[in-house]
DNA sequence: ACTTTTTGGACTATTATTGTCCAATTTAAA
DNA sequence: TTTAAATTGGACAATAATAGTCCAAAAAGT
């Protein structure tokens, strides 16, 4: 586990892991090969990254990928939550349908 | 809250709505205002109803829209955990996230 | 002041999702 | 056991959502 700022976005956490190694907007970009504009987006949340591009993140930054993914993953629950509105406990109705019963969609 | 089987999906609960009034796909269709065929496919949740169309179910079937929309949006974070294959912690820290910090993306 | 870095917006491209249509299958009722 | 009604399923078109690009403006750093 990364000593960061826990609960943070995962555009800050790639913002705060690129800002310790004093890198710039386009160096990173560059290694990863996205453009510099949509770089920035993700830092800000403005743009979601993909799978591939959150592997090349882990890789250049040297972080667990797996780690990475569920920032990513609990992010994309939060904002959703956020978006909708929607009472907390829907996570917990969520957490009883997976663990009781329901399967995946087709 | 309805006597319904508890942590079933969206689209179960509407059925099971339905034919607890003995009613078709068609009538239930017709009434809604939707195809008898995105219905079926509402119901079996390889389509999601969208906002208005859950308020026309709550208001033909008398149960209350929070309820119902809640329903939707469970099934909505359940079905990612499933198709990502997450680990179910993060939700908690879906849920902290919102507590302390993030804030509404644009 | 000049240079580099970052931001922001408008636009296009891409991907995902919904909604439609119709044929095939299943159910049930005559 | 045929006939009709109900439901399913797939292919496709329409729509919506999201990502990615380009470039100019603003901010930060030297």
């Amino acid at each position: 586990m990364t000593d960061l700022k826990k609960y943070t976005t995962f555009g800050e956490h790639l913002r705060i892991l690129r800002e310790k190694e004093g890198f710039t907007l386009k160096e990173v970009a560059t290694n990863i090969e996205i453009d510099i504009s949509l770089l920035a987006k993700i830092e800000r949340n403005e743009r979601q990254p993909n799978k591939p591009l959150i592997k090349k993140i882990s890789d250049f930054f040297k972080v667990d990928e797996k780690e990475l993914l569920n920032e990513f993953l609990s992010d994309q629950i939060a904002y959703k939550i956020l978006d909708e509105d929607a009472d907390l406990n829907i996570l917990k109705v969520a957490e009883n349908k997976i663990k009781y019963g329901i399967t995946k969609q087709k």
